[in-house]
DNA sequence: TTTGCATTTCTAGAATTATAGAAATAAAAG
DNA sequence: CTTTTATTTCTATAATTCTAGAAATGCAAA
């Protein structure tokens, strides 16, 4: 990933009103959760949710099915673990040793470590 | 950690020109890099560049030392490992099931995994 | 003790973002 | 059809952020 990109997705995650709604995701799986559930359990406007949502599907974290009237939200997890990914391979190298971030092997996607 | 720092610190992140000096920090390692070093490869004014470290040190993401006329720009690499961290614990847990992330399982702090 | 270098603080304008009420749209139910 | 439910879009305001020139500060060398 390039580091635009994973700007924009870090800013995105970077607002704790967001940060929350990802958490929720997360929790959610790949089952989703309805945009309606997530306002209760945030307890914030509609139009407020909606907005941020709509950020958050811009950079692709994102994605919404309708189902009849409910639309259910779903993260898109392939592309978290691409930014995860992206983070690890900027930091997962340093002075040229590798290491310095007490993660595995396997958590780095360049092969530097 | 809790919601509101990690999200403060991912904001931090979500910008283009301070994801590029978190690049330079993470291979400066614990040596580190003066402040002319990253105005001088990142080709920014030194206020727009002071102004970023200055919100970058706010959150605790960075820190600097004097040495002679020159400062020196260091990660804490321990805080950048506590926001991982969280990101972890929030990540790799879904549906109650552990693993959704393709991560190693002391990636995760919390003890989930 | 003045000059030069490294960096920050001050300042201000432009741009972006956050928030939320009100109106609009979409879909099902009655 | 008409109403109800779910969600978005419109709109406007307030707040924050970005950018960078200019002035100020800290420190060392001449």
């Amino acid at each position: 990933m390039q580091l635009e990109l994973a700007a924009a997705r870090l800013a995105e995650l970077g607002h704790s009103t967001r940060l929350a709604i990802f958490r929720l995701l997360v929790k959610a799986g790949q089952h989703g959760i309805s945009v309606g559930d997530i306002q209760q359990r945030l307890d914030i406007p509609g139009s407020t949710l909606s907005h941020h949502l709509s950020r958050m599907i811009k950079v692709d974290l994102v994605e919404q099915q309708r189902d009849g009237r409910t639309l259910y939200c779903r993260l898109k997890f392939n592309e978290v673990e691409a930014l995860l990914g992206f983070l690890y391979d900027e930091c997962c190298v340093a002075d040229g040793q590798p290491g310095w971030l007490n993660m595995s092997p396997q958590s780095c996607s360049s092969g530097k470590c």
